[in-house]
DNA sequence: TTTTAGAATGAAAACGTTTACATTTGTCGG
DNA sequence: CCGACAAATGTAAACGTTTTCATTCTAAAA
């Protein structure tokens, strides 16, 4: 591989002047930029990123960090792609880290990703209290939170109404006049669980049909969506309705009723945090709390760069509607 | 940030001798290492990842490129996880490109990945002629290809009997009596297409069911499963059964087939290739060909490995097999 | 003519490691 | 007591850039 001491042999300047011309920085003439762009085609130069992140801490070097806590839940996917999107355009590339809700993990990653000298970072952290990730915020590099905040510490974050939009979907089933509605949590030390859990009382509280017994803590996996629901529909007094607590669950939930081939919305009715692109997909169509997962990424991901561009900017709170996507599960 | 100097430094001993204990490489006194070691943690030092890669290009610099076509597809989804669980054990770290299916956007993250002096690639190429990653692999870079291989070039491999898989789920029809098969494929351009058209064909063919007008090409999405599905149904003489081409088209199939009322598997019967992991949760449960896409990213990942450390290994080509699972629909 | 200002370029240090080579020290055989 | 060898450590060059500072050159101002 050419380097760019080459070019500028080939070009007969110094290097220096070659990296003006990539740099297209100060004043250079003319005629021998030409010269050296062509130089560089010839040889089909690629700057390393590598020497480049290494030399200058204060230059862009074009690498994010993306740390989610699970690649296989559809919602992290959709964030990615968005804040992909944007990468993309402004030239950037990603290191992507998934933690599977594994803390160790996460601090392995937190790890490398400074030890690449990344030039941000957008996380949804393992919880609220993330101590290595505040770490990182305090110490003033530039971090986008998604999906669940940093207690006590400023920083931008992306997110959505979590109870606003549990509140909507309890809703809904209490107008259709359910009068069971169970609540499968996700992980209990996750922000956006207890939000959630608060819409859902509050939809509940007007009628009084807040029930201790239907609600079931798990921890955000698909198995858990099978085996809450399996626990919920062998109560004596099971539950005429289900409010799952994200993607992974109510899948979950799904092939249990499917396999005890219950009726939907007939005998268990359902709605879901988290939408599908394939929920119409899904027989009887999926109702559900749709969280615009792409827009969170894309967001984060321009929040990010422009704090990267200006660190002292202010902190940012975004928080996006969640809109209830009536089909015909309830 | 405390360099390796600073360590140095305060250990009274020179910063080859903290490389060599941070390398455990040759002799070093034991008393000096221990010395070394507690300065580390004292200070909290992180070697640079970016200075040691850009320095030696014969060590392992410990992070991989995988480029895929398409993250919204669970099927990668799957392989990413495969590959990203196996690096991790290995300490490695992944960046990760998504391309898309856009060759343009392909081209420039093979750039960057180049540039970023990577250890190794996984990558899905956007077609078997994929002329960038064929010349990267001339020059000798450590490639695994995972479900779709290189035209006429010697380089490691790992993917499924495509087209067994498809022969089996048609076979599977075919045994179950169904007269009008049709076939959505994905982008004709994926080898993968070609050879599950190859099993399609030939399980139509003893029984003489094969009809050309059964057989649509799209790009491989949600929207053509959607379409194309539509289109079958509104043939004057329609299919009674789908073998749709990937997970995606699977599911914007069954959109369309839910959308119009139409009973699975009575009216229309559907089999996909792909499975996914809630394939259990649609109703009915979908009846689909298992790529076993983790394991195919686990053994990327492994040969990678190898091929890193011992480049001229020969080229394994390593084909899983699919396998049916039968549900109920069809 | 002599300054002077700017434009264009070059020389060399720096980023944080690895590593080839050199040096010091200690041990042992003769 | 000397030479030789091994073990332990140090010195300095390299990796491929960016960037500061210095230099050269040209042309306009004095």
């Amino acid at each position: 591989m050419a380097g760019m001491s080459d070019v500028a042999k080939r070009a007969g300047v110094s290097i220096a002047t070659v990296s003006r011309v990539l740099n297209n920085s100060e004043s250079v003439n003319e005629a021998t930029r030409m010269k050296i762009l062509k130089v560089i085609k010839e040889l089909k130069y690629q700057p390393s990123r590598v020497a480049k992140r290494l030399r200058s801490k204060r230059v862009s070097s074009n690498l994010l960090g993306v740390l989610i806590p699970d690649i296989q839940n559809p919602f992290y996917v959709d964030v990615l792609r968005g804040i992909e999107d944007i990468a993309y355009k402004n030239n950037y590339a990603i290191i992507m880290c998934n933690y599977g809700q594994d803390e160790k993990k996460e601090i392995m990653y937190l790890d490398i990703l400074q030890s690449e000298a990344i030039d941000g970072l957008v996380a949804a952290p393992v919880s609220e209290n993330d101590q290595r990730l505040k770490n990182i915020v305090k110490n003033g590099f530039p971090v986008v939170c998604v999906d669940r905040g940093l207690a006590g510490i400023d920083v931008d974050i992306v997110w959505v109404n979590n109870e606003e939009g549990a509140f909507a979907a309890v809703s809904h089933l209490v107008k259709s006049n359910y009068k069971r509605i169970a609540y499968i949590s996700g992980l209990p030390s996750i922000p956006s669980s207890k939000m959630r859990e608060a819409g859902y009382r509050r939809a509940l509280k007007p009628n009084n049909l807040f029930d201790p017994a239907l609600i079931r803590w798990g921890d955000s996996s698909y198995e858990s969506g099978v085996n809450l629901c399996a626990e919920l529909l062998d109560l004596p007094n099971p539950p005429d309705a289900l409010f799952t607590g994200n993607n992974l669950i109510t899948l979950g939930a799904l092939e249990t009723i499917h396999k005890r081939g219950k009726l939907i919305p007939a005998e268990i009715a359902i709605v879901g945090f988290d939408d599908m692109f394939w929920s119409s997909s899904l027989n009887p169509p999926l109702t559900a709390v749709r969280q615009p997962a792409y827009e969170i990424g894309k967001r984060a991901g321009e929040l990010l760069i422009q704090r990267i561009s200006d660190p002292l900017r202010p902190c940012i709170q975004m928080t996006l509607n969640a809109e209830l996507m009536i089909r015909s599960s309830c």
